[in-house]
DNA sequence: CGGCGCCTTGACCGGTCTCAACAATGGTGG
DNA sequence: CCACCATTGTTGAGACCGGTCAAGGCGCCG
């Protein structure tokens, strides 16, 4: 597809990797887990792979599976009878996917971009759960944080301007996906359509396109294409976010 | 104070109560625990009582114990420089409060109405989450369903009208506030006031208060003063609701 | 070159906010 | 018991932000 994607696949899909050297470990599910349990895990695991689009779940689905995200974004929607929909999390690499104990999804999750997951089937991670403590205590931790990271978002949505929820969500794609320039900028691959913008930020996909169009004007932020954001000066970003929650990683 | 928070006090500042016959434990942190697990907690805990409009903590406060929402109704909120504020959750009995590991309150917590906690240092709690592996277990559970909660509101601050707003609080509330009637009616005591439901819908107090009116003009409620509602038709405030959402727990 | 997504921009509309006055409620003290 | 006050809730008028509907541009791909 797009560069954009092709951007993920090239790194991600190139071969299943070995746990010694994952670069998400650190953030991971198992980041606790000592060599003893790695070698109870290891040969567990497994991968998934969607392409961008792909419905990975629908809501009510059974779930038969959790996982890490290893490389490429996916998304968590909510949606009403009428059509209106919620994004409700996007999960970035080393998020975690999927809830032990529970058999059908609580939402839609969709591949954003290619996407690679390190899975384990539901009922042998609940059996490790039980088995390794480093591994539920660490997946307490990551919970947590999604909840801590969705109450951030709870002020953005009933809150913030227009204006400053693009400056929030543009701040924390800078912090967690972007490639950080020698001073205060930065560049910014959006993985998102301006759709699943709007989703995620409560608003229509017209004035997300045209608060795009407005930081542009102020010099808060330069566009090449669509997809491509720079920013000059991530300090004037941050401050136009309204500030509060723009710390923190986005939810999982 | 209010005939409101006489009903919460009534019961709960009787006096300490023993967990053998503790009317919230199916539903607490301590619900899959054993009689041995409980012969350990129980000496360990103690109990705390805050008056309505109290401050619990705020938000960057130390905080030195984890507990229980007993009896009445505590609120978190988050807020911006310039004063906006939006409550990211609001606690009813049974709903836990603070966050392991954690020395810092991430929100403001406040008592809605006069309050009983059942509390644990937290460092104690830190100890008994390792040693008891049912507690850190519905730990996980809990917190796993105040992320649903979250993300449910999320939908509602994202995409909701001010009516459908209104009436899926009023729905949550009647689910778990509200004395429930033969039919379809129920009554409900409201613990917040305009501006804290305004605060918790993402809305101005003289919205929630116009809508308020409209829905009784409507006949989807009766008020008997502005914190009584009678709900004569469930099922019609549930449809007034936007109908996705309003079968889940609030956020803890 | 043409067609199809995706994005941008414009004109207009409407729901919610803002500012303001007023009513109801409950508590206090004469 | 009632007058008074503070707090809380209600209602109105007008402004504004963001939504809706619609047209057109850009880039990608066949």
């Amino acid at each position: 597809m797009t560069q954009i994607n092709q951007d993920f696949t090239s790194a991600a899909f190139r071969a299943d990797h070995s746990c010694a050297d994952c670069r998400l470990r650190p953030r991971a599910v198992c980041s606790l887990c000592d060599v003893d349990d790695m070698r109870r895990l290891e040969p567990l695991k497994y991968y998934r792979r969607y392409q961008a689009g792909q419905v990975i779940a629908w809501a009510g689905d059974r779930m038969e599976f959790v996982g890490t995200v290893v490389d490429g974004v996916a998304a968590m929607t909510q949606t009403m009878e009428d059509g209106r929909t919620q994004m409700v999390g996007l999960l970035l690499p080393s998020d975690f996917l999927g809830r032990p104990r529970r058999q059908t999804a609580a939402y839609t999750v969709t591949a954003v971009t290619d996407l690679l997951l390190c899975c384990y089937r539901r009922r042998t991670f609940e059996d490790l759960l039980l088995s390794t403590p480093a591994l539920s205590s660490r997946l307490l931790e990551i919970t947590m944080d999604e909840l801590d990271a969705a109450r951030e978002w709870m002020l953005l949505l009933g809150r913030k301007t227009a204006r400053e929820k693009i400056a929030s969500l543009l701040a924390i794609l800078a912090r967690r996906g972007g490639a950080r320039g020698p001073d205060g900028q930065a560049r910014i691959v959006l993985p998102l359509s301006r759709e699943a913008m709007a989703d995620y930020l409560g608003l229509t996909l017209e004035t997300v396109s045209r608060q795009m169009s407005a930081l542009r004007r102020d010099g808060i932020i330069v566009l090449e294409g669509a997809r491509h954001v720079i920013v000059p000066d991530c300090a004037a970003l941050v401050a136009e976010s309204g500030g509060d929650g723009a710390e923190t990683a986005p939810a999982g």
